[in-house]
DNA sequence: TAGTTATATCGGATTATTCATATATGCATT
DNA sequence: AATGCATATATGAATAATCCGATATAACTA
């Protein structure tokens, strides 16, 4: 999947691996992110598939720089891939709720403490997106040359992880109320 | 991670990896889901490490039983890790945003279908909370004997996918409103 | 009688993820 | 002056996850 995430961007412009791990921090981190490494093995992959060329631009000081251009044919692999319509919905992985169903026996008044932990850091999520992206979006948008139309479906994205907080923190709200309650009635 | 799932079921009672498949299909699918040939790849490991034995029960039609029993050891790995609050909250990757934030360019037409597509999914997904979850979850305690304690973490761990279905469905719905409205104000 | 579902386990190939390493600059802090 | 930390750039190794399928057999269904 990060390969076509690759391409998305370079059928912008070229890139390097280390700009595309910034942009990618900067726009997709919160439904899509690679580390650096990966980033760096799905080009050499993409590169021996034809999808990608690499030009390098030597540097004296800094190792030399490898510039990504996408091909024709890595053109359609992306087109192709935009065209394809999901058969299914994006699986899941929440580790607090592993957690959570697994904490009936022993650990049960552990995992209030883990449901407060994690309302600090989703409610500290949703302030940033609140803050800091707009600013992040301005200058991807200044430097992906970003029409009316990738603006929308950005903002789109964006919206999406902020309903994704706001949901996210009612449920710990909620839950943290219930398992308070039981926990007194249960002490009486 | 999914070794501490396994764990976390086999501290319930010994099971069989094709055991283990099951009940995570009806109980942890929607947050944490595994392959079959997963699941016995992470059983192996646990055993070598440890956390759990396995007894081998003959079958004379089917292949052998291999019943897998926690230990001691694999006891307090499992109480480590539940005790143990996460610092971070779990990533997303959610492929529809990947997509809707790359259409922008040329398959702008594109991105509604999706979208729709995507709103019949969810939407059975959701219904499927609503009946099948109830019924599977009674045979769970059954079979796990699961305490009040227990039921009232599972229930936690549905309405937290309840809720999040009902937030995907809201925001597709706002998505599509507003790609729709664009395109109309563009075609003017 | 052919096809599907259920029971039961495992191997191999490919991808993904994390952690560590290399190298050189400049900036801030002690 | 020395130390550490952030920036810039790339790669290697180890582990984890995923996908695809092989192997068995029995029972049910069309």
């Amino acid at each position: 999947m990060l390969k076509y995430a690759l391409l998305g961007f370079l059928n912008y412009r070229p890139l390097t691996g280390y700009d595309l791990k910034r942009i990618m921090d900067s726009s997709t981190t919160n439904f899509w992110h690679a580390d650096l490494s990966q980033i760096y093995k799905t080009l050499k992959t993409l590169e021996t598939e034809g999808a990608i060329v690499a030009t390098i631009e030597p540097q004296s000081e800094r190792p030399d720089k490898k510039i990504y251009t996408i091909t024709e044919p890595g053109r359609s692999v992306l087109e192709k891939w935009l065209g394809t319509p999901l058969t299914e919905t994006s699986p899941l992985k929440e580790v607090l709720l592993l957690k959570v169903f697994f904490s009936g026996g022993s650990n049960s008044k552990h995992v209030l403490t883990q449901l407060r932990l994690q309302r600090e850091l989703h409610q500290l999520q949703l302030s940033k997106y609140e803050e800091q992206i707009p600013i992040e979006m301005a200058t991807n948008i200044e430097l992906m040359q970003a029409g009316a139309n990738d603006v929308l479906l950005w903002e789109a994205t964006r919206r999406a992880g902020i309903l994704y907080e706001e949901m996210y923190l009612r449920w710990l709200d909620e839950t943290i109320e219930r398992i308070e309650t039981q926990f007194q009635e249960r002490t009486c």
